[in-house]
DNA sequence: TACCAGGAGAGCG
DNA sequence: CGCTCTCATGGT
């Protein structure tokens, strides 16, 4: 079929592009804000709403190809953030060293919108895990109770991330196989969370940042900084500032050579000096500390 | 073998 | 408050 990329209202088609400015697909994709996109060649395959979905971004074009043909392309629009311009946001860095070196590092490293439930459940997983090994057992998780998805002929099966409701009526043993250790009862009680609406997506936006953050981190296995993870990566709040053990190495030595420092600390320290898109700062100085020292 | 990983939470002083 | 320990598991 013929890729139709200026559609009329009604028409269906299996591609599409964007013109986008300073968007580098592959770290916007490999840089730990999201675990289910597999790279081939120049392109990326990976699964958002229930759609398979393959991108690649050449001579200032975003491309995009699903398998099931799509009367509309907002969902995929928002998820990759393409309306948003990165220079302006750079432009909020502070003027230091640190910042300079990682946005010469990063340049064109953007932050995705996910979707909360996914995000949520991705993070529940990633405490005192590797990347690679928060990759695999997510890859368990939809592989064995994710529904599969349609995909073009010839491409290996993909499986949409299972929903909340999916996941509440899997046992702790069942969660369990798919290599996720301790965290499968927090898993388990976040499904059931959102289930019975003591979770709820839309009221969680509607707080501020710290009534968002202290509602996530009722769940169990959720503290400050997976509940930021999801509030930046998910909930669109720019100022969420996630403290790992990579950004708290990067400010202490940046920051505090020589002095100890509490992750509260850097925290309190992070929203006055990083300013409004603090968030993205973040990102930028925890993909520049991977690369620099992994 | 020892140590680490995009942590959180409980126990303790 | 800040420190220490446990939780699970594969990699280096």
């Amino acid at each position: 079929m013929p890729a139709a990329t200026c559609s009329s209202r009604l028409a269906a088609s299996c591609s599409t592009t964007w013109p986008v400015e300073d968007y580098d697909l592959a770290k916007t994709l490999d840089c730990g804000q999201a675990f289910r996109w597999t790279q081939t060649g120049d392109s990326w395959t990976g699964v958002i709403r229930g759609r398979w979905v393959r991108l690649s971004c050449t001579g200032g074009r975003l491309r995009a190809e699903t398998a099931v043909p799509q009367t509309g392309w907002q969902w995929l629009a928002d998820y990759l953030q393409v309306q948003v311009q990165l220079a302006p946001i750079l432009a909020t860095f502070p003027n230091d060293e640190p910042m300079r070196a990682a946005v010469a590092t990063c340049r064109g490293l953007r932050l995705l919108r996910q979707e909360p439930w996914e995000c949520l459940a991705s993070f529940l997983l990633s405490s005192t895990k590797q990347i690679v090994q928060i990759r695999e057992t997510i890859v368990l998780l939809c592989a064995r109770h994710g529904d599969p998805v349609t995909v073009p002929a010839g491409q290996p099966p993909a499986y949409s991330f299972p929903s909340a409701d999916q996941i509440s009526r899997l046992s702790e043993a069942d969660l369990r196989r798919c290599k996720m250790g301790f965290r499968a009862p927090h898993l388990l009680a976040a499904a059931c969370a959102v289930l019975e609406g003591r979770l709820d997506w839309e009221r969680l936006r509607a707080k501020s940042h710290a009534e968002a953050r202290a509602c996530l981190m009722q769940l169990r296995g959720v503290g400050p900084k997976i509940a930021d993870c999801v509030l930046l990566f998910a909930c669109g709040f720019p100022e969420a500032f996630p403290v790992d053990v990579w950004v708290a190495r990067a400010l202490r030595e940046l920051y505090f050579p020589r002095r100890r420092v509490s992750p509260q600390r850097l925290r309190d320290f992070a929203a006055p000096h990083f300013g409004l898109h603090a968030g993205y700062a973040q990102q930028y100085l925890f993909h520049y500390m991977r690369k620099a020292r992994g």
